[in-house]
RNA sequence: CGCGGGAUAGAGCAGUCUGGUAGCUCGUCGGGCUCAUAACCCGAAGGUCGUUGGUUCAAAUCCAGCUCCCGCAACCA
């Protein structure tokens, strides 16, 4: 069996997730259990990132030690994700102790083979802020946080040789077309930072003191990188003998699904540590788009940030999932808001999805009690519709191949509506006015009910509760996308599987609630 | 002249590589049907394809200029 290793980033575990953070994992859980579907042995690794200045600080301000800090709100990630109903299979943390240990194994083997150096980090320093800025970050020459003067200050790092490594990255890039997604990302890591060549990078600090410990001077902790990013191995069994058969099982990873704001730690540091250490490159390394609110950046000081559980008490969790999956393009940021998401729950997942299947079963229990056996009376007005239901799941193939999961849905969705109009195109009520139609109007069923079946299995990975719902009305365990000519049903009760929503309605009721919290 | 992406009906997108009646989903309007969740099916309205110019018998599509939007610009997960 042919395995399949994703993973999300690790959430920084600074506070709760909003909805936009929430989407990454939404994305990943679809594309693993799409590739559970197609019969792949999947591994799906996610977690948290739980070191850091910032952490430290928000523990402090919580009057909690770090450790305490993240052990809260990792659970609260985990507790989100689950809500979204995703089927990680591991839930890492960078303060286990195992990963702590093997990243302290790698910063040895970098440091003992040349690759870290002791140097000073220079940059501009806002002493009440405690923070360093860059050039480009300072805003008219002042702390962009507060707005006050700062200083040049140098503090003594230990920094990653990555200029000996760039030129087998850019060859690495230009050979692996497919390597970053979208490709209009390559260009920008090429351009902006592989062609002028690289600056060495930092990777330990000695202003703060919640990380993991340089093994060789315990001044200093291991900055974010060479910690976040060495999850990826350290939880699958590596170690730097070369690693367990876990980790030569599952590694390389074949998808990296990330939000487009750490791309370059993937696509250039990650690479280059992996290198350094001799270990062969992730196959994919994809930087999803950001969800915008009202079209607008979401964050907490703005006040419009949406969180995955109020949506999903409000809406449930498939109506949640189908929006993201669905109306997110691929590369360009994405918008949400209530009005948009009822929208959908409304034309899509109530009349085609939720409607299709509701008549379907009830006709068919109206007219033939609840078994349905497929008479083999064929016209030629079901060709086209059978044609479309076989060719469907090949072209949804081809559109998760390139990671193009809107389209993916819009071909299940294509079968659907040709369901609907086979449905009014042999008019089954009027045959169920004449007897000598009663093999031919059981057939015409079959076939939808064959037809609901397929996109109910296809459907799976997006709104895997629906799917698991419509099965259950159909009283069915056939979980494949054939056309199955010899089966039979015996179905089970009709129930609707999405509601429409007034949308005047509910937007009044939210915005009430939203007043009285 | 930092690098890159984009501008197509009220909204969201496809079409641009390989020029040749401008397409999909939603929304709106009209009709049909009645199995179903006022759902479903059919039809219509609605676009000078950002702008100016060029090439061509013919340009959303090729070329050049301009305008506007967005992403990235290095140690901020």
């Amino acid at each position: 069996m042919e395995k399949f290793y994703i993973a999300t980033a690790i959430a920084y575990a600074s506070g709760k997730p909003h909805i936009g953070n929430t989407y990454e994992i939404v994305l990943a859980d679809a594309i693993a259990r799409f590739k559970r579907n197609r019969g792949f042995d999947v591994y799906f690794q996610t977690g948290t990132d739980e070191h850091g200045e910032k952490i430290e600080q928000k523990a402090l301000a919580a009057s909690q030690t770090p450790q305490e800090y993240v052990d809260h709100i990792s659970k609260e990630i985990q507790k989100i994700w689950d809500i979204m109903n995703t089927s990680y299979d591991k839930f890492v943390r960078t303060t286990d102790a195992h990963h702590k240990e093997i990243v302290q194994h790698i910063f040895q083997k970098l440091y003992d083979q040349g690759d870290i150096y002791l140097d000073q980090y220079e940059g501009w320093y806002c002493t009440p802020c405690e923070s360093f800025w860059t050039e480009s970050q300072l805003v008219d020459g002042k702390c962009p946080d507060c707005g006050r003067d700062v200083s040049k200050r140098s503090e003594e790092s230990y920094f990653f040789r990555m200029s000996k490594y760039q030129d087998r990255l850019i060859d690495y890039i230009e050979n692996h077309p497919n390597f970053i997604q979208p490709e209009a990302r390559k260009n920008e890591m090429i351009n902006n930072f592989l062609k002028p060549g690289l600056q060495d990078l930092c990777v330990s600090r000695t202003s703060f003191d919640w990380g993991v410990r340089v093994p060789f001077n315990d001044k200093h902790v291991v900055y974010v990188w060479i910690d976040a990013l060495s999850n990826y191995i350290t939880n699958i069994g590596y170690d730097v003998d070369g690693g367990n058969e876990t980790f030569k099982k599952w590694w390389p990873c074949d998808l990296h699904l990330i939000g487009k704001d750490i791309l370059r730690f993937h696509t250039i540091y990650w690479p280059i540590l992996l290198m350094a250490l001799d270990l062969p490159l992730p196959k994919q390394i994809f930087g999803h788009p950001w969800l915008m609110m009202n079209n607008d950046k979401m964050s907490k000081s703005k006040g419009n940030v949406m969180y995955a559980d109020d949506l999903v008490k409000l809406f449930g969790v498939d109506a949640i999932r189908y929006y993201l999956l669905h109306e997110i393009p691929f590369q360009n940021d994405g918008n949400i808001t209530y009005e948009l998401i009822m929208e959908r729950i409304n034309s899509d997942l109530a009349n085609v999805l939720g409607n299709l299947v509701n008549r379907t079963i009830a006709m068919a229990k109206k007219y033939f009690g609840s078994h349905i056996d497929n008479k083999e009376v064929l016209e030629s007005i079901d060709e086209n519709f059978l044609q479309s239901i076989s060719v469907m799941p090949k072209k949804v193939d081809e559109c998760m191949d390139k990671l193009e999961i809107g389209r993916a849905i819009d071909e299940i969705f294509e079968v659907l509506r040709k369901s609907n109009k086979y449905i009014d195109d042999t008019t089954p009520w009027a045959m169920a006015k004449d007897e000598a139609m009663k093999d031919r109007l059981e057939t015409v069923l079959y076939h939808l009910l064959e037809s609901i079946r397929i996109c109910a299995f296809e459907l799976s990975p997006f709104i895997p509760e629906t799917s698991e719902k419509i099965f259950e009305q159909l009283h069915s365990n056939v979980r494949n996308n054939e056309f199955n000519v010899k089966g039979s049903y015996e179905l089970g009760e009709p129930v609707p599987l999405f509601l429409r929503m007034d949308i005047a309605k509910k937007l009044e009721e939210i915005q009430g609630n939203n007043e009285v919290a």
